[in-house]
DNA sequence: TCAAAAGTGTTGTAACTACACCCATGA
DNA sequence: TCATGGGTGTAGTTACAACACTTTTGA
């Protein structure tokens, strides 16, 4: 903290939000069409700038996600990202972004609410692909905020976060592959996430899904860490 | 980001660092006494505001680096911790901070440099058993690069940055050891750290330390993250 | 009775902890 | 020759990938 009484220059400040959730066992991330310029028509990460000087960064985030996806803060895991601060990251002018790292069980419905009108689940594969192009440095944020979900899936409950209060190991196994991008052996799968303490909790009940066997439910436990973790191949 | 033409309230942007080193395999925080309220006299990080509206963020973090620490950033590990936005986390008013970890070397001499002149290497265990009061919420960013750190240390080659070009086995497990706060084992550590492939490459030649068996000088290798993971105890 | 999904058993191996032991040096 | 620190050998254990196998269901 500088200890002189020069004046710095203010920059405008944003919040930015990866929300992350699971449709049809493939990764999803919110995205809203672009109404003006810049990159007018492009796709962006949902968010805006802060409303007022009081207001923090954090709470912002949980303003943007209430009015941009009509999602509640409350019941989400959002965890911050970073702040991307380049000089030159904005054409029109000197904007710093503190990104956040949302997920979202997978919804019934696409999304409701007035502002959340433009936003639309896009399929993560779309844009690493190129198939979907981000307006400002989105890319790099939504790189990384997929980097973080990778990374946090071994070593915390992270995965429960996208599934429904119940669930069955299936479902959960399908985050992790639809996160990392790969295959696991479900009898593996199965049993590790079985033995680590507190993982998840069965609730005695079973789910028949048309055919094959029942699939035991689950809730999510009060464990935060995975020891040990569920490593990722490669 | 936002769709409308309103302007948002400005806000003050500054850096600030968690600047780790080892001294007497101890780890120490460089952090400076402030000669201006609010805090007149406490500890604090060091960091500054930016300087012109067409500074990064992260260009900022390396001039602080040089003016503040005299250190070259080029020659050392620099990484975005996140940003601090709580509405009242500065009372002179708004005020968000990008928090940077930097990991320097082991020197000779404390510092030199002008504007360095009232910056201090202060154990960490001091500040962490509460001997050292911080400014603003210094205390919660000087925890939060404590443990990015000690997580680092066990996925990635970071502990080499705490070493000069050139070190030993034993110099390297007493920055493993500084970092968790726990006691290794010399011949297991040994064993692992060359086991890694290009984690520490063998010079060829030795040092003798007064007594005992001379030990093999090593330098960093390229490799950056180290699998198998060295993992804490606990 | 067959396909599909849930769940169990078992083998081989990588990587670790713990500790006994040997090596090279200065005092 | 002893203390000190560098370096090697090895037994017991944990965690895991791979995959054969059994169980329970709907069609």
């Amino acid at each position: 903290m500088a200890d002189n009484d020069w004046t710095p220059p203010p920059v405008l400040l944003a919040v930015d939000l990866v929300i992350f959730t699971l449709r049809d066992a493939v990764l999803h991330v919110l995205l809203v069409e672009r109404g003006v310029d810049p990159f007018r028509g492009a796709l962006a990460l949902p968010g805006g700038f802060l409303e007022h000087d009081r207001e923090g960064v954090l709470a912002a985030a949980r303003r943007e996600l209430q009015e941009e996806a009509n999602l509640d803060a409350s019941q989400l895991h959002l965890e911050q990202l970073g702040a991307y601060g380049a000089p030159d990251r904005d054409p029109r002018g000197r904007v710093v972004s503190v990104a956040y790292l949302a997920i979202a069980p997978g919804l019934p419905e696409p999304l409701a609410g007035s502002d959340a009108a433009r936003a639309s689940w896009t399929p993560v594969p779309d844009v690493l692909a190129g198939r979907a192009k981000l307006a400002f440095d989105h890319r790099d944020i939504l790189d990384d905020g997929l980097e973080r979900a990778r990374s946090k899936l071994e070593s915390s409950a992270l995965a429960t976060a996208f599934c429904a209060n119940t669930f069955t190991i299936n479902e959960l196994q399908r985050v992790y592959e639809a996160v990392w991008g790969v295959e696991l052996d479900p009898r593996n799968f199965y049993r590790k996430v079985q033995a680590t303490n507190d993982f998840i909790v069965p609730l005695g009940n079973e789910r028949r899904a048309g055919r094959g066997r029942p699939a035991r439910l689950f809730k999510a436990g009060n464990q935060t860490t995975l020891y040990p973790p569920l490593v990722r191949p490669n």
